[in-house]
RNA sequence: GCCACCGUAGCUCAGUCGGUGGAGCGCCACCUUGGUAAGGUGGAGGUCGCGGGUUCGAUUCCCGCCGGUGGCUCCA
């Protein structure tokens, strides 16, 4: 059976003529219906036999589109291999009888020629066409260049364990690896979540660190002060760590014109997912990734082989994507987003699969200063058949280097720019997954650009090009961040940045008034070295300076009164770690071995909690 | 983009079967000077998301829009 689906505003039919002996008789020729799902249905031989089968595709749509009114109409012209006409209208009676029980079904009248008026709603349910057939059955061959486009998608999907070996997705053994689960249900069939607010919206919210802005556009965010620090740190630590790697560092505009040619080219290949800039008569897009200005930044450089690997960094902020708006959620899915963007033109495979395990390894080390440490994400590798069978070893390497299971995807035929990838995914509290670390091996683009280097002989010849990104979008860094305090929150295990990232390290609580004067002093020795502190001088209870300290998840709480001025010790709370008494010495050195290597800023907020302002509640 | 739900004080929410509203937190003032997760009293604060419609009268009912969330689709 075939059936075209329209959801339509109204469909209206009138019944012509007879079209042959065995036509329906009926009493009204015309007939007009709103809001309705109309089902094009062409019966073809056997599908006596399908009809219950029919019947649910026909409530599955219905339920997507949401209506309870449909229009079953006969219509030959789908199918070159029909059933005989009485069986046809003996199929269509059943699915009448059978959806009149949950539904309003009407049906047009059978073997007649009919006219028709149709009004698509024209979003994308609204067409649909499907083909239903028994077990056994096989769908005719037709190879048309559709159908061989769509086969090069063919994908194999497969969990690799260290060891090189391929599993496939349904037996391997998850026990042990229940995130990995998570991610492979959400790759290769979606998950269902229950209806909640993600948790780390709630979170950015309540500390202060980001928030919708109704004021632009949906997914461009306002970042409070501590929200801001954190994403400057993100930033300047991510740099360093491509500059210590040998990146060069770039600046390239955030606006492209529309008609460059390997732009153009470029962009064709995708959907329309740009944010679209009007300058007079001109029409530009803004950078979905810092590729276009490095590409054609390449593009004009002149390059020898004497020169590779040459490395170009650029801090993408912002990067635009216009997602669709029901894709956007707090700070995991945005349009404005801020994202790192290394690419590294290697001079053979050899080299670029070299750098490929360098930058792997880089990710790796950049998220464990997140506090993202393996397990905490999930490892995906994807790549084409014909390069995984010319790099097996390579690709296991890859995986013992993580040494977990990881998912596989393979391609038989490439069908992206790329011929290797992986990121590093994390796995949220409503299972679902969300890039952060990935690099690509790209063979295309240095053509579409343009982008030559010189060999050992003088000839002009393309390069490969990576593409990397050690930390994904910092906006992201910062959603897995909240998602991972929130889930060990729920495990009993108190919610916490890195040291280096907390807006405040280190707040100093005075007993009372009097010893105000002391905490400030106190301040005063952490500040001078480098440490992010603060006092709280509100005239509240001591406890309720404690709450108020906890629900910042600030990591040492200094209590500051009688005890401590004559002893010259100090009281330290320590997050989740009860109360000790120790030497201002000591708790520094703690403090600085945390924070050794990571860049520094200064306190986001006034020092003295009484002069801030509340952003938000 | 589609479907569904939601939008009331800065925040979290209650309420009005159509007659312009309330709590807790926060803020302000005063009292309290405190020892590791909320000290007390009082006060100010609202175009009930925005725009139309119905009505003598709309925060409440209807339509449209904007924003948020979930699902679908999507994710270079």
């Amino acid at each position: 059976m075939r059936i075209l689906f329209i959801h339509a505003d109204y469909i209206e039919y009138e019944a012509k003529q007879k079209a042959m002996q065995s036509a329906e008789d009926i009493d009204k020729k015309k007939e007009r219906y709103d809001e309705a799902l109309v089902a094009f249905i062409s019966v073809e031989e056997g599908d006596t036999a399908i009809v219950d089968k029919s019947v649910n595709e026909i409530k599955d749509v219905s339920k997507k589109v949401n209506v309870d009114r449909i229009v079953l109409y006969p219509y030959a012209h789908l199918s070159s291999n029909l059933a005989p006409p009485s069986e046809a209208l003996d199929v269509l009676r059943k699915l009448e009888s059978v959806l009149s029980k949950e539904y309003e079904v009407h049906r047009a009248p059978f073997g007649w020629y009919k006219s028709f008026v149709i009004s698509c709603k024209g979003h994308p349910l609204s067409e649909l066409s499907k083909e239903i057939r028994g077990e056994g059955e096989k769908p005719k061959e037709e190879e048309s260049d559709a159908l061989k486009a769509e086969k090069k998608k063919v994908t194999y999907w497969y969990v690799m364990t260290p060891d090189g070996t391929l599993h496939d997705v349904n037996d391997f053994n998850y026990t042990d690896y229940p995130a990995l689960k998570k991610f492979v249900e959400y790759e290769i069939s979606g998950t269902r979540a229950v209806r909640e607010i993600p948790p780390h919206v709630e979170l950015m919210q309540k500390l202060e660190i980001a928030d919708y802005e109704p004021g632009s556009d949906s997914g461009n965010m306002r970042y409070y002060p501590k929200g801001k620090m954190m994403k400057a740190l993100i930033e300047e630590y991510v740099e360093k760590k491509v500059l210590e790697y040998g990146a060069m560092q770039v600046e390239t505009p955030i606006m492209y014109n529309y008609e460059h040619p390997s732009l153009k080219s470029y962009l064709n290949r995708f959907p329309a997912r740009q944010y679209i800039v009007l300058s007079g008569r001109d029409k530009y897009f803004l950078r979905f990734a810092a590729c276009f200005g490095q590409f054609l930044m390449m593009h004009d450089a002149t390059i020898s082989y004497r020169h590779l690997p040459i490395r170009i960094y650029e801090l993408a902020k912002y990067a635009f994507r216009r997602e669709q708006k029901g894709e956007l959620v707090g700070l995991r899915r945005l349009r404005a987003f801020t994202m790192p963007d290394m690419h590294t033109l290697a001079m053979d495979m050899e080299q670029a699969k070299a750098e490929f395990k360098k930058q792997y390894e880089m990710a790796m080390e950049v998220l464990r200063d997140f506090g993202l440490e393996l397990g905490d994400y999930e490892v995906a590798i994807r790549f084409t058949r014909d390069f995984y069978e010319n790099n097996k070893d390579f690709i296991v390497s890859l995986v013992k280097l993580v040494n977990r299971p990881v998912l596989v995807q393979m391609w038989d035929e490439r069908f992206f720019y790329f011929v290797l990838k992986f990121e590093f995914n994390f796995v949220d509290s409503m299972n679902k997954a969300a890039a952060l670390s990935t690099v690509q091996i790209d063979v295309e683009n240095a053509e579409r650009y343009g982008i030559t280097y010189y060999d050992e002989n003088g000839e002009k010849r393309f390069p490969y090009i990576l593409h990397c990104s050690p930390s994904g979008a910092v906006e992201r860094v910062i959603y897995a961040m909240l998602e991972k305090a929130h889930m060990n929150a729920q495990r009993g295990v108190k919610p916490a940045f890195p040291l280096w990232l907390a807006p405040t390290q280190v707040r100093i609580i005075p007993v009372k008034d009097e010893f105000l004067g002391c905490a400030v002093q106190e301040m005063e020795q952490f500040q001078k070295e480098g440490v992010r502190v603060d006092v709280d001088d509100r005239d509240l209870s001591v406890s309720r300076k404690i709450r108020d300290a906890e629900k910042e998840w600030i990591p040492y709480i200094v209590v500051i009164g009688e005890k401590e001025k004559k002893s010259g010790k100090l009281t330290v709370r320590i997050r989740g770690n009860g109360v000790k008494v120790m030497d201002r010495e000591e708790l520094l050195a703690v403090i600085k071995e945390h924070l050794s290597g990571k860049p520094s800023r200064p306190l986001p907020l006034p020092p003295l909690v009484s002069m801030r302002p509340k952003f938000r509640g």
